[in-house]
RNA sequence: CGGGGUGUAGCGCAGCCUGGUAGCGCACUUGCUUUGGGAGCAAGGUGUCGGGGGUUCGAAUCCCUCCACCCCGACCA
């Protein structure tokens, strides 16, 4: 592609609203415009890296055995009332009338219409296992949309569904999607990490997610150091303290701490270390209200909280259910002297293992110290894991310590199961001749949102590092002088020619810009090779080749750098 | 949904408080010069000042209203 001919948006400043790195670069890079919150025009840019993504992504489901097919983004609302999601999805989905006043969405994934499918079309074992994928522009009404296309409201994904006669072939084909996903991270030269995740409202007993590591992350990773153990900090098992409670040591002591509701501001008042305190968090469920004990350094997490038995769909207690159920304000809340039969006690592992130790007194401005279970208040109700684990926790395989890293979730794995197909009386006849439900799992990849997330891993100050394989042009010829020096022009032509008759796809700058203009252009939409050609190393015979990490360029001397560069490319 | 903020040329912004009919930088057009890191000079084009309503002789500026966008929050007691 020669640049006169190429649309070249590339703008010196970015819009306001552009907060991450990748976001403003782009914007910057003209790769897309936006035309709405959580909503954006790719331009040509743009859509040579998406294709790249596209194309490796499609390669790699055809090679796993998985067909593309297209369902329609409009999706009729009777299919989603049979599963019951028409409701459940709330308004996260975008609803649509049509002129007849009947009801649709914009589909934000396409569960009920592939089971639609299956149930209409597979209809014996013979025919399985089958896996369905399609990439296809989604729709969600995110609360609020941010940082460009890493969360946006339309966005394009590709989406993958299995079905299988029974749950040992659908975990194969469960294997199959996430040995094909490790592939397609791979081959696009991302550094990424597949964890253990929640299967969250999807449903389903085996999850994966794949996560692009990237400081600017919105979700967390715990991995071990010491093991492959990986799992969203959502997920992440926080074990039981090794050592037992130690005996009590100290008498029970209530003092004033007045004005002082948090844990941080009690250990600073009696200098105490903040891992000796406790605080109390008061959720809400099933009519009951339950105090939550978590170490005072430590945070709730609230998916494993609700995972408990009695704390299902919880909420935040009220000021006045807390106070009915405490005699006390929040902020001077603890385990002592409570009237059990109002009040369930969740104790993390860690308290439950905690002796001496400081909380809220039920009444304000007061806490106690050298507070222990069994002596000054009954044994916890509950003890369970509540917490979200920290650095240095033991691994829950038991090999090495925790450490965190943030992370891009790119891609998602599920082990769906019968949920759907149940629900949408989808059934094949089996082996012995009865109807079963399909066995089925569910496979995501964010295409757009990968765009981003490789430009949050790859950049620097000038603009976009591309990994070979996502580049929108692998090469960027920059000739210094094109329309006045016959012999740059001629070289630059003839580099051209040879890099596209080698199948390498080069961006030729034949604009009449000073050098400093094209060389800006070519950084900051991250082209990763380059050749620079000028008239004073022509006189010598050479040219000037530098990749976008190179501190400096490398003199190659013309007859050699289509061979040059083609060496460096990666495979 | 709650709180805060911003809407002025393609982008970044000033002007608004204290009303008098719009400006700066970049970008764009033309010409000349320049050409190894986002050029210089000269000339030029560009705005329903987010929409609607009101006050006023006169509104980008004051008032009302609607809209869009951005940020924070929606929880750690």
């Amino acid at each position: 592609m020669r640049a006169s001919q190429f649309f070249l948006a590339t703008l010196k400043e970015a819009p306001q609203e552009a907060e991450l790195p990748s976001h403003k670069l782009m914007l910057r890079g003209g790769l897309i415009r936006k035309l709405g919150s959580g909503l954006y025009s790719w331009l040509p840019m743009g859509m040579r890296v998406l294709h790249k993504v596209e194309r490796i992504v499609r390669e790699e489901m055809d090679r796993a055995g998985a067909l593309e097919i297209i369902m329609p983004p409009v999706q009729p609302a009777e299919l989603w009332q049979e599963t019951g999601r028409w409701e459940l999805y709330g308004p996260m989905m975008l609803r649509i009338k049509d002129r007849a006043e009947r009801e649709f969405c914009y589909a934000p994934t396409a569960e009920e219409v592939v089971t639609d499918i299956a149930r209409k079309e597979l209809r014996s074992y013979r025919q399985l296992p089958v896996n369905f994928y399609q990439i296809q522009t989604k729709f969600r009404d995110e609360i609020r949309p941010r940082f460009g296309v890493l969360r946006a409201r339309e966005f394009s994904m590709k989406d993958a569904y299995s079905f299988d006669a029974d749950e040992a072939g659908m975990l194969e084909s469960y294997r199959k999607m996430f040995d094909a996903y490790v592939a397609i991270f791979t081959r696009l030269g991302l550094t990424f990490r597949p964890v253990a995740a929640d299967s969250g409202e999807i449903g389903g007993s085996a999850s994966h997610e794949f996560q692009v590591l990237a400081d600017s992350g919105e979700d967390q990773i715990a991995y071990s150091d010491a093991s492959d153990y990986a799992a969203n900090i959502e997920k992440a098992e926080a074990l039981a303290p090794a050592a037992p409670r130690a005996a009590p040591a100290e008498p029970m002591r209530k003092d004033p701490t007045p004005g002082t509701s948090t844990c941080e501001g009690v250990a600073k008042l009696w200098n105490e270390p903040l891992a000796r305190t406790v605080k109390a968090i008061l959720l809400y469920a099933n009519h009951r209200v339950h105090m939550v004990l978590i170490r005072g350094d430590h945070s709730l997490n609230e998916i494993k909280s609700g995972k408990l038995h009695g704390l299902k769909g919880w909420r935040w207690a009220s000021d006045e259910e807390i106070l009915a159920a405490c005699d006390g304000p929040a902020g001077y809340l603890g385990p002592v002297g409570l009237d059990r039969a109002k009040i369930t006690v969740v104790a993390d592992r860690t308290v439950a293992a905690m002796s001496d130790f400081i909380c809220g007194a039920n009444e304000k401005d007061f806490h106690i110290r050298g507070v222990n279970w069994g002596r000054d208040c009954p044994e916890p109700d509950v003890v369970a894991d509540v917490r979200n684990v920290v650095p240095g926790d033991p691994s829950p395989d038991g090999k090495g310590r925790l450490a965190l890293v943030r992370g891009i979730e790119v891609g998602h794995v599920f082990a769906l199961g019968r949920r759907y197909s149940e629900a949408m009386g989808a059934t094949f006849a089996a082996e012995d001749g009865t109807q079963k439900p399909f066995e089925m799992g569910c496979y995501g990849i964010g295409v757009t949102r990968i765009v981003g997330a490789a430009i949050e891993q790859n950049h620097d100050d000038k603009g976009i590092i591309w990994p070979d394989p996502m580049a929108p042009f692998t090469v960027s010829v920059i000739p210094l002088g094109f329309h006045k020096s016959e012999a740059v022009k001629a070289a630059a032509e003839k580099l051209y020619a040879d890099l596209a008759a080698a199948g390498v796809e080069a961006l030729l700058d034949d604009r009449n810009e000073r050098p400093g203009v094209m060389l800006a252009d070519q950084e900051l939409v991250g082209i990763p090779h380059r050749v620079v050609i000028g008239e004073r190393g022509l006189k010598d015979g050479m040219v000037e080749y530098q990749h976008r990490r190179d501190a400096e360029a490398t003199r190659v001397p013309l007859a050699e750098v289509a061979a040059f560069v083609r060496q460096r490319l990666a495979p």
